[in-house]
RNA sequence: GGGCGUUUAGCUCAGCUGGGAGAGCACCUGCCUUACAAGCAGGGGGUCAUAGGUUCGAGCCCUAUAACGCCCACCA
């Protein structure tokens, strides 16, 4: 029996099977193995409430690809995954399991309580999306998998935590925060979304404590006034000079305020006088700052008024604005309004308008550490691909302001600071301190809050390695080689990855960051939840596979660009694996016996003109696979193994070497055997990067090659990566085939054009002189095969031409095909012209060029010499096509 | 208010350091040719957004402009 595929490609039949074959057999597994070089990938570890889509898919399968790659190459090669605790994500889903499930609100249980919850929910979903990934093929070694709240990352956050605040890096300090009123939490600058909102300005007139007129202030927020401490003006405002160091009223409330000279305003804006309201407004708590004044805070954290808001108090901060500005129109305050548009910032969660608010919360200083992640750009230690992407990163770092890090949340890691009851110290340690340092007090309590979750990502390539251990896997495996993740992260996380590697290990985290852009769907839209637009990538994996998922995610973009996710590139990648799984089949049944041993296999009989091309192609791609694959440029590399395999592998060696299979040449055979597989080969290991599931699957049908040390199974997975050879270039060889393939297009294009079924046997003269026609007499036997030509002439007189036939001219010769009865002039007059059309443009444009003076003495000798060849090469063709045009001319007549 | 990206065939997009405009899909014609109709062969289709400039030569470099999109930003 013979071994071979199935009959059909269907990757139903074998994904899942060869995935649990890899991990079974531990093909993920990197080894510190000192005779190679380490690749590593840290995976941009996804939140435990996820699930996997498009996103995940291009970003994994991104990584995936480089991780093979280099795994082929010799590289042992560590693609590390786990998974983020995503501190408010998770919050928000386990309040709310508890909501449904139990009716309950998290205070109603107690901090302990609800992290038993949530560590319920870790271990029921919180490998979802790492069990999805292997549908993918991710070769990740799982072994080395981790969790942003195991135990080692909990104490490199602690470590980490300590020694900055040792260093005087964190501080706890009473500053105005981004509060997200729906999650209770404090926020960091990043975390808010600024969107651009339909809002308004109310101008209402302050009254002046002496009964004048006093001063009109425009706002936005209303509510916000019963927290104003202040009105300010520019100082060198002249309209306004006689107020400063005045009072003015807060209408309806009563409070005299001061009117102050502050550089802030802008006269030209507004009125040019300003309402401060320091605990509610970032500039306005500069200014109170600047001048001394209170704080009052108006807002509570839900967002309703507090006592400061008298008769409002409690009512929802848009209710009281509603309200408010209602009772201050009808009181005669409001002097006018004007419709504007407001820029509003929104939690990046769950979109609530962000309300700053006075807050004491932990920070973390950021102007120092800021440094050496700029350098490291600037140096060359981190490289952005593609490099435009730096930009963003330096501008975020330039301009930075301190990190807000705690969050008023329980899940996450604890803020790893006490405060001594007594005393009121503030004891910060990597573990729980039994008494207080400074009055040796027992009574302590730990902060309440959490840390922001990218702090911890923020470790993520060392912690994951055991830092702040000094372990052999660090040693071995640090710095990474390349951080893939996508452009809208950039600040979150590799901006703060960067600088704590550089602050803890000294060391740029990773060499490169790729960036990809977003999977959007087939409208252009970002796939989102609220729109119902987001595919599954499971779903496509059930229906095309995942080889074509992935072949379609990876060669359908640029690097950093978005794509649109369309459905037929995804059967256009699905129909090239179906292209190859049947090339294969072809190549698998022509190596058996009846028994299903392999038959001779062997180059020792000398190798056929069309064999050294296909090799020469092979090579050719290698080394231009392997050069772009190292410039990340994926696509151009998968788009190339594409066209090696279906255009020049399938289109042309198989269908030249099957004459050969079925003949009856023992050696010639072995030796078309031997290409067929060696060729393959090493398509399979181009392509399997992309497709690492059919090529596995394709590679196990093959015959065996010598066992490896570090692969005695012999899986593609740990193959070699073919390296560029300049011996199989076979310059003459290849020169040969392509003469013949031209001459085979044409001759195709004459049989179309007149009609001819492709079953006509024709005949065929071709008219050249010297070592052109050599050349295209040695393509005989393609040119009679794949032209369906049964008799070729070649000939250097003219005369031997018969008068009556449809020609092409090819670069070199000329082709006849005799008419016989069955080709209309009309046609052959028609094509002719066209043809003739086309070189005279040719012609044209390359006499241009070897006309101008300047071309000819500027442009560099090769250039030019390569323009005069293509002159005499047009000329010649364009002559003989004129002479036919009269001959078919004279025809028609 | 700054910064960035995109604009190439009907659609989605490639096009490396400037040197004869490409692919996939769609379309037209002919083929179930013993690996493959998820296929084979042939074909049509583009003022490379616009206007200037640099150059012997521009899809590619420079300067403006337009449209679309994105990011950043403390404007009452």
């Amino acid at each position: 029996m013979e071994k071979n595929l199935a009959k059909t490609y269907n990757p139903k039949d074998f994904e899942d099977r060869i995935y649990a074959m890899w991990e079974e057999k531990g093909a993920f597994k990197a080894e510190r193995d000192p005779d190679k070089k380490p690749f590593t990938i840290v995976m941009p570890p996804p939140n435990i409430t996820g699930q996997l889509h498009m996103g995940h898919a291009l970003d994994q399968t991104l990584q995936d690809v480089l991780t093979r790659f280099k795994r082929l190459q010799g590289y042992s090669a560590l693609w590390l995954p786990g998974s983020d605790h995503a501190s408010i994500a998770t919050e928000v889903k386990v309040v709310e399991k508890l909501r449904n499930d139990e009716g309950k609100e998290k205070e109603e249980i107690g901090r302990e309580e609800f992290l038993k919850r949530a560590w319920d929910w870790k271990r029921i979903y919180g490998g979802k999306i790492t069990k999805q990934c292997r549908k993918l093929g991710d070769s990740c070694d799982w072994s080395r998998e981790r969790f942003t709240m195991d135990e080692g990352c909990n104490k490199a956050v602690n470590h980490f935590f300590v020694r900055l605040y040792e260093k005087g890096y964190i501080y706890r300090g009473n500053r105005l925060i981004n509060w997200c009123p729906k999650c209770g939490t404090s926020l960091s600058d990043a975390e808010v979304e600024h969107e651009d909102k339909n809002g308004k300005y109310w101008y209402f007139r302050y009254p002046a404590a002496d009964g004048g007129e006093g001063v009109v202030v425009a706002t936005s927020r209303p509510e916000t006034m019963f927290g104003d401490v202040a009105i300010a003006v520019h100082p060198d405002d002249a309209r306004y000079k006689e107020l400063v160091g005045k009072n003015v009223v807060l209408p309806l409330v009563g409070r005299e305020i001061p009117v102050i000279a502050d550089p802030y305003p802008d006269p030209e804006k507004g009125t040019g006088a300003v309402k401060i309201t320091p605990a509610h407004d970032a500039n306005d708590f500069e200014v109170g700052r600047r001048n001394n004044l209170e704080s009052l805070c108006c807002i509570n954290e839900d967002a309703t008024m507090n006592e400061l808001a008298g008769k409002y108090q409690g009512m929802d901060r848009y209710e009281c604005r509603k309200a408010w500005v209602a009772d201050l129109e009808a009181a005669g305050y409001l002097v006018k309004t004007e419709d504007k548009v407001i820029p509003v910032g929104g939690c990046y969660r769950c979109g609530t308008t962000i309300e700053p608010m006075l807050s004491d919360q932990w920070f973390v200083k950021m102007e120092e550490l800021a440094k050496p992640a700029i350098e490291a750009a600037k140096k060359g230690d981190l490289v952005h691909v593609p490099e435009r992407f730096e930009k963003i990163y330096l501008h975020w770092l330039e301009e930075i302001r301190d990190w807000c890090i705690s969050r008023q949340l329980w899940w996450g890691h604890r803020i790893p600071a006490w405060y001594c009851q007594d005393c009121g110290e503030i004891i910060v340690a990597e573990t729980e301190p039994k008494t207080c340092t400074k009055c040796g007090s027992s009574n302590l309590k730990q902060d309440e809050d959490v840390l922001d979750t990218w702090f911890s990502s923020a470790l993520w390539p060392f912690s994951t390695l055991g830092w702040p251990e000094e372990t052999e896997d660090l040693k071995y495996f640090y710095p990474t080689d390349v951080l893939v993740t996508g452009y809208d992260i950039i600040f979150f996380w590799v901006v703060r990855m960067v600088f704590s590697a550089l602050e803890t290990t000294g060391k740029s985290p990773f060499k490169y960051v790729y960036v990809h852009g977003l999977v959007r769907d087939a409208e252009g839209r970002k796939m989102s939840k609220s729109l119902g637009n987001g595919i599954d990538p499971l779903e496509i994996i059930d229906q095309y596979g995942a080889d074509a998922l992935r072949f379609m995610l990876t060669t359908g973009i640029t690097p950093g660009n978005d794509m649109r996710f369309k459905e037929d590139k995804l059967e256009s990648a699905r129909n090239f694996a179906n292209k190859l799984w049947n090339a294969s089949r072809f190549v698998i049944m022509n190596l058996q016996d009846e028994e299903g041993n392999f038959k001779e296999m062997s180059d020792k009989a000398g190798l056929q003109d069309e064999d050294k091309w296909i090799l020469s192609r092979v090579n050719d791609a290698a080394k231009y696979v392997t050069e772009t694959m190292e410039k990340f440029d994926l696509a151009l590399a998968g788009q190339r193994v594409y066209e090696l395999i279906w255009n020049e592998y399938c289109d042309w060696y198989i269908e030249i070497v099957k004459g050969r299979l079925y003949g009856d040449d023992e050696t010639d055979k072995a030796a078309a055997r031997y290409v067929l597989v060696k060729a393959l080969k090493d398509m399979l290991r181009m392509l399997h990067p992309f497709m690492p599931y059919i090529t596995e699957e394709i590679w196990s049908f093959l015959p065996k090659e010598e066992p490896q040390k570090d692969n005695p199974e012999g899986f593609l997975i740990k193959e070699r990566w073919p390296i560029y050879d300049e011996a199989l270039t076979y310059s003459d060889e290849v020169k040969k085939l392509e003469m013949a393939m031209e001459a085979i297009r044409s001759i195709r294009n004459i049989r179309a054009e007149a009609d001819a079924a492709p079953s006509r046997k024709l005949r065929a003269v071709i008219l050249g002189r010297d070592s052109a026609l050599e050349t295209v007499r040695a393509g005989e036997r393609y040119i009679k095969k794949l032209a369906n030509i049964t008799e070729i002439t070649f000939t250097e007189e003219k005369s031997a031409v018969p008068e009556e036939v449809m020609s092409a001219v090819i670069n070199g010769a000329e082709i006849f095909i005799p008419l016989d009865d069955l080709v209309d002039y009309a046609a052959e007059l028609e094509r002719l012209t066209k043809e003739k059309k086309k070189l005279e443009g040719e012609v044209k444009r390359v006499k241009g060029k070897l006309g101008n003076e300047g071309f000819i003495k500027k442009a560099p000798e090769k250039v030019v010499n390569e323009e005069k060849e293509k002159m005499a090469k047009y000329e010649d063709m364009l002559a003989k096509v004129c002479e036919r045009l009269a001959m078919v001319e004279s025809k028609c007549n």
